[in-house]
DNA sequence: GTTAAAATATACTGAATTGTATATATCGAA
DNA sequence: TTCGATATATACAATTCAGTATATTTTAAC
């Protein structure tokens, strides 16, 4: 099945953007990766500002379901879920594209307090840790809300350091330290 | 005591990155705040990535020095030392100019593989890291190597979600998570 | 098939940005 | 005092980049 024009453009900057950077990247080698005209370009996204939008929320989505979905794969049990996590979390810094967590780079390029682009992100780390911390009630933990939170701790800081020191292995050392954690709680 | 031309410079575009981004950030500007004229600021640094670089090896050693320093002044024993770092984390989380890790941040906007300002930030946090493992060996803790990754971890995650989500608070969570680990180890 | 929307091709505007050029002034040290 | 390095003031060159303009062609629904 073809992509429509809007899906191919938002692709191709994801995919530049992911590997230069937000302003690092102009409209016209998007449009041109794309094939697509940059006229056209603006008359999906009326800015470039929009159309990073766009893109984040777009990655949003099809990343954090294809991530929650592979880790309800590996089993049906809440607590090996919690685990499994930090297995599907170590694929990802695997995987060729892996350039750290795309919001947290565009936060950091447009840093300014009320932007969209925070927003978007902010609500991106929100909906993982729920996520997490439903799998924490389904295990019967009890303080499931500040475990989620320290799990999502090592997540990010593992996010971090695999991109700095480009070791994926950060996942493994991550997932004992959760290991540890789950157990005490 | 007044500071270096050169001093100022790097002060003011230390500012200005931390607030704008790097890129988003003009040499013109920087001059313009230092009040020095752009012809000196090209005469001290050849580029502006030089300048970055500069910049980020300043703030390398300043922050990481008195980061040090005020956890020491905490306390004389090693395990409370290693405590004491979330609380001076805390302490800059909750100062005025935070505005996440400069070091990742550079990253994501010049994620060039072999680049200087990646190597910068790598060296950055390597030193860290160790000072952990000193204090943890120092605490007479037998796994000190994987301890310190593992709190690294956690500080790195709350950099991020502390800058995310706009709340210092994560540096008392991951303080909680520190104590469980350090107990365990 | 007609028609309106979507897309192309291509050129252009205006502003911003990195880095340089030139001519002049300040200032510390030999 | 003089000389060389450092700094100023100001202008300029060469690109790059976001966004627009115009005229033409394709596409898709009615």
């Amino acid at each position: 099945m073809k992509l429509s024009k809007r899906e191919q453009l938002l692709q191709s900057a994801l995919e530049l953007f992911s590997l230069f950077g937000y302003s690092a990247v102009g409209v016209d080698a998007i449009s041109e990766r794309a094939g697509i005209t940059k006229k056209t370009l603006y008359h999906h996204f009326h800015s470039k500002e929009e159309l990073i939008l766009a893109v984040l929320r777009y990655y949003d989505e099809r990343h954090r379901n294809s991530f929650m979905r592979s880790v309800e794969a590996k089993s049906e049990n809440p607590k090996e879920r919690m685990l499994a996590i930090f297995d599907i979390t170590e694929e990802w810094f695997n995987s060729s594209n892996f350039s750290g967590c795309l919001f947290v780079r565009a936060m950091g390029e447009y840093p300014d307090e009320g932007s969209s682009i925070r927003r978007v992100c902010q609500e991106s780390k929100i909906l993982f840790q729920r996520y997490i911390q439903g799998l924490a009630e389904k295990a019967g933990l009890k303080n499931s809300s500040e475990l989620s939170k320290q799990l999502m701790l090592l997540i990010e800081g593992a996010i971090t350091l695999a991109q700095v020191k480009n070791s994926p292995l950060c996942a493994k050392n991550a997932k004992k330290a959760a290991h540890v954690l789950i157990q005490n709680s």
